[in-house]
RNA sequence: GGGCGCUUAGCUCAGCUGGUUCAGAGCAUCUGCCUUACAAGCAGAGGGUCGGCGGUUCGAAUCCGUCAGCGCCCACCA
């Protein structure tokens, strides 16, 4: 048969994907087997692949797949979210493209066109999972916004309402004047920027007798237009808003403002001087301008000291006209000089970045600025839309976070739920212990629409559809004529996260339906693969609704991936055009290959290098696979008997592979599944295909192959089998291809659903690896010195062993491996050999007038040097009476027996310098 | 400002409770090979004062302290 010496990976996978699909051999029914659950961390509907999916992605297949040859009930459910805040933006954005704007349409109008985009990109990553080889059930595929999910998500809200952890108040919250909606603390990014920083002059509102002494460490300043206070701000414009100046009690350099008044500067209200000792005295000037309706701080002295919270802005951060009223009002009860005053009609409806420009430079222009300094601050800015964020009171929805914190910790600090790397318990348990409340309104319309419906006469009710809320709401009023029209739903929206918090559960229906057969089985799921980006919106918060809704963990292990960046070390980001498209990659190096470039690299919480070499690697190990599996196949084979090398070969090998076995669930259950892949690449590449099929390929005579016994033969092909089962879970397609190939198969069998079940290896099978890996390191060190001496390899040489032969039953591998004509037991050396050690043990290769003798000198003097300086090492290690009487006995012992090697290595070493 | 983590070969990283001749792996590099599975390959080789300094110990890549550099998370300094 003639077969390509190239491995073609774009003929085989979508052929096999088909027939996994076809077999149903992704599904999973709840059976008496021990379940394996994987719920997908639900990619954006309307995402599309990219090389952190496909790290992602990759790890979970990894896991369902073993696990599913472990014999487990494997069940990995896919599905996708609805992304309120991003998905919403981009339907903006594409009716913004064809002239629509969001204002001008009904709530209903808009969610046609969200649904209609859902439709048209919803599910192409799904796609694209496949012809990455993931496993999924896809019977199972949810959305967080389709039907029983949204049910779930009402029933949940309406549950934590009625058990008043929901709550309805004016908050503080972040404010995204773009999205123009609030957002969750988690939803706001710190960026440093280089800002100005304000000096600005408030001018005491009263005259004052004479002059301020002095001294005291008072700090006063005076210009022709009076006294002054200074107010460091970066936020000039927020002035506008000012209702009251706080220093701290214990400045001495502000004493002398204790109990004044001053007026705002262009503003001209005249505001009092509050004392606090929330003020920092070194920061500034120790004055704080105080607008409780901009800072959140602010709002907290605000509420201490009862003062007013002026609104200067609209909702998309323009300056509201509400500025210039309340300017009015203030003039009109206080009347100031002009001095001070600028019209604030002149910023009513600017941006808030164009109006702090403007405002600046009208206060410099008016002699009311002291001076503008460069200054680095950080700024709070969505983390969706980018835009500086805006500290803004408003009505919101709440969930009351600290029962949920107390039943969360717990779990994860005493490793109920293990996170793999564990250093992230620690930041689980800071965020836990200093939580607050979570905004989950958002005013958005993608997404579950909050059920909660206002009465006529004020007040609302909550509950899950609008005929109870009609009832509800006939009750409350006491007007039982009450018509549904009457009633008005709430307009906002939910945070996407109150949704996605309930997914290990919604997706077994256990909201809706609990107890249910398949929540019963299924919950709670094995392991969550997650980004530690999410810990926080996402991991923390399924902990807390797995705890409250189903009394136990939502999944036993979580395993965070690092961030996927690109060989230099950067992010992948679009704008660096460093983000290859997977897709491409898989065109490329086949699935395989792209899984293996990935997993190469990729330890838990590490971020990951991502480099296309790696998929190169990765091909090139399947063209390997490849290779031996032709070689294998294309025997003749003969019932003849089993040559000597063989047996050991294949004793040998056998072996190995359970070492290996033991070694590749040990990383399994840690979850170093880099190591687990190298374990494998090593096992296949260097012990199987270098050594193993080396030493059992059949000779050629007269230019023909010889036929391969039969033991050998049954032999190799079930080694081939188990190596490809181990194979598997990382490269699933090659590995269903061989496998297929390998033994004639039943139709709808797959590679997917075998079994890998390996003994542990006896102590007499890993004596046997030990001593083969002396084996090894003979046949290694004669091709070295075929290689110094430019000796063909198909040359045949003489080996001689000084005295005795302690790998005298490996002989026969090593005459074949090392290409000897014969083992000689020799008390003396052939004059004219090059040496060498293993163990204690002198090795030399009779070489005639091929040998250097001063070359064979140099060498042999080096390594003399280098063991005589290691016994010494020992020896003063052994001199030291305080080791001898404190170390272990094992350890002296073992001391003892290097010095005792290191004297006879050198006693025969003398000895060849001596013979040449 | 607090907390966490990292620093070992040219690159990416292992090295678990200090002691098996412990300084490792993969990739890259160098040398020689188109040897009848595979040149996307085979055989061989070179390469590191384990970030600096100090300490504990009979013994330190490993434990402690400190300094330097890097990274991440949290935090209301205007």
């Amino acid at each position: 048969m003639e077969i390509s010496s190239k491995y073609s990976p774009s003929e085989v996978e979508g052929k096999w994907y088909q027939y996994w699909l076809d077999n149903k051999l992704f599904s999973s029914k709840p059976d008496g087997r021990e379940p394996y659950t994987v719920v997908i961390p639900p990619p954006n509907v309307t995402g599309v692949l990219h090389m952190g999916h496909v790290l992602n992605e990759t790890i979970q297949d990894i896991l369902v797949r073993h696990a599913r040859m472990e014999g487990k009930n494997a069940c990995w459910v896919p599905g996708t979210d609805h992304a309120s805040i991003a998905t919403e933006a981009k339907v903006v954005n594409r009716l913004a493209e064809q002239g629509i704007k969001k204002a001008d349409l009904t709530r209903e109008e808009f969610l046609k066109h969200a649904w209609a985009w859902t439709e048209e990109h919803g599910g192409i990553i799904l796609k694209q999972l496949r012809k990455l080889g993931c496993s999924c059930d896809w019977d199972r595929t949810a959305f967080t916004m389709d039907g029983p999910r949204s049910e779930s998500v009402i029933k949940v809200f309406v549950d934590l309402y009625r058990k008043g952890l929901i709550y309805r108040g004016v908050r503080m919250v972040n404010w995204d004047p773009k999205a123009l909606t609030a957002l969750s603390d988690e939803e706001v990014i710190y960026k440093e920027e280089h800002t100005k920083l304000y000096y600005m002059k408030y001018y005491l509102a009263e005259a004052v007798p004479g002059d301020f002494v002095a001294g005291e460490g008072n700090v006063v300043h005076k210009d022709e237009k009076g006294y002054y206070a200074v107010v460091a701000t970066t936020r000039p414009e927020t002035i506008m808003g000012d209702v009251a100046m706080c220093i701290n009690p214990n400045d001495p350099k502000n004493q002398w403002l204790k109990g004044r008044k001053v007026i705002v500067p262009v503003v001209g209200r005249v505001i009092p001087v509050i004392e606090d000792e929330y003020v920092d005295i070194e920061f500034g000037t120790g004055c704080l301008k105080v607008t409780p309706a901009h800072d959140v701080n602010d709002y907290m002295l605000g509420e201490k000291y009862n003062l007013e919270a002026i609104d200067i802005f609209n909702d998309d951060a323009t300056l509201s006209d509400r500025i210039a009223t309340a300017q009015q009002k203030s003039l009109a009860e206080v009347r100031v000089s002009d001095d001070f005053v600028i019209d604030l009609q002149r910023y009513v409806g600017t941006e808030r970045f164009a109006c702090r420009r403007q405002i600046a430079e009208d206060m410099v222009a008016a002699g009311l600025m002291e001076k503008i300094e460069d200054y680095d601050n950080k700024i709070g800015c969505s983390e969706r839309t980018g835009v500086p964020i805006e500290p803004k009171l408003s009505m919101q929805w709440f969930l009351k976070m600290q029962h949920m914190a107390d039943i969360a910790l717990d779990p994860v600090m005493n490793d109920d739920i293990q996170f793999y790397p564990a250093k992230y318990k620690n930041t689980y348990r800071h965020w836990l212990e200093n939580i607050k409340d979570w905004c989950i309104s958002r005013q958005l319309w993608w997404g579950h629409r909050i059920p909660a419906w206002y009465l006529p006469s004020g007040g609302f009710v909550v509950a899950e559809n609008e005929q109870e809320a009609l009832q509800l709401a006939r009750e409350k009023s006491g007007n039982p004529n009450l018509q549904q029209t009457d009633l008005r739903q709430d307009e906002d929206a939910l945070d996407t996260w109150f949704s996605s918090w309930l997914w290990p559960i919604s997706l077994f229906d256990g909201i809706r339906n609990p107890g249910n057969e398949e929540i019963k089985y299924y919950y709670p799921t094995a392991d969550l693969v997650t980004g530690p980006d999410i810990i926080f919106f996402w991991v923390a918060r399924m902990i807390m609704a797995g705890y409250e809704y189903e009394h136990k963990m939502p999944f036993r292990h979580v395993y965070f991936t690092g961030i996927v960046r690109d060989k230099l070390g950067r992010k992948m980001s679009k704008s660096l055009g460093n983000s290859p498209d997977p897709l491409d990659l898989i065109e490329r190096f086949g699935a395989d290959g792209v899984r293996m470039g990935m997993m190469l690299s990729a330890p838990a919480g590490n971020d990951i290098l991502f480099d296309e070499v790696l998929c190169e690697q990765g091909r090139n190990f399947n063209n390997k696979i490849w290779n031996a599996f032709r070689l294998v196949k294309g025997w003749e084979v003969a019932d003849a008997e089993q040559p000597e090398a063989a047996r050991i070969a294949t004793n040998w090998f056998a072996a190995k592979l359970r070492i290996a076995a033991e070694e590749l669930a040990d990383d399994f259950s840690k979850y170093r599944l880099s190591e687990a892949l190298m374990t494998v690449y090593k096992l296949f590449w260097d012990d199987f295909c270098s050594w193993y099929l080396e030493m059992i390929k059949p000779a050629y005579t007269d230019g023909k192959p010889q036929p391969v016994d039969r033991t050998t033969y049954d032999a190799t092909l079930q080694f081939f089998e188990i190596l490809l089962k181990m194979l598997h879970p990382f490269m699933p397609f090659i590995t269903e291809e061989l496998w297929q190939a390998l033994y004639d198969r039943k139709a709808g069998e797959s590679i997917m659903r075998a079994e890998l079940h390996l003994p542990a290896p006896t102590e007499a099978e890993r004596q046997l690896c030990t001593h083969f890996e002396a084996v090894k390191e003979v046949i290694t060190a004669v091709r070295s010195v075929r290689s110094q001496k430019n000796i063909a390899p198909r040359e045949v040489l003489t080996l001689e062993i000084l005295n005795a032969n302690p790998l005298a039953e490996f002989e026969a591998p090593i005459m074949k491996m090392a290409n000897l004509a014969a083992i000689n037991i020799v008390t003396e050396k052939s004059s004219g050999s090059a040496s060498f050690l293993v163990g204690t043990t002198e090795f030399a290769i009779p070489l005639g007038n091929l040998i250097d003798l001063e070359a064979e000198r140099k060498k042999l003097e080096a390594e003399l040097q280098r063991i005589e300086q290691f016994l010494g090492s020992i020896e003063k290690k052994l001199a030291n009476e305080r080791f001898v009487q404190n170390a272990p006995a094992a350890v002296v012992e073992m001391e003892r027996k290097k010095k005792a090697d290191a004297e006879q290595k050198i006693a025969s070493i003398r000895e060849s310098l001596a013979n040449l």
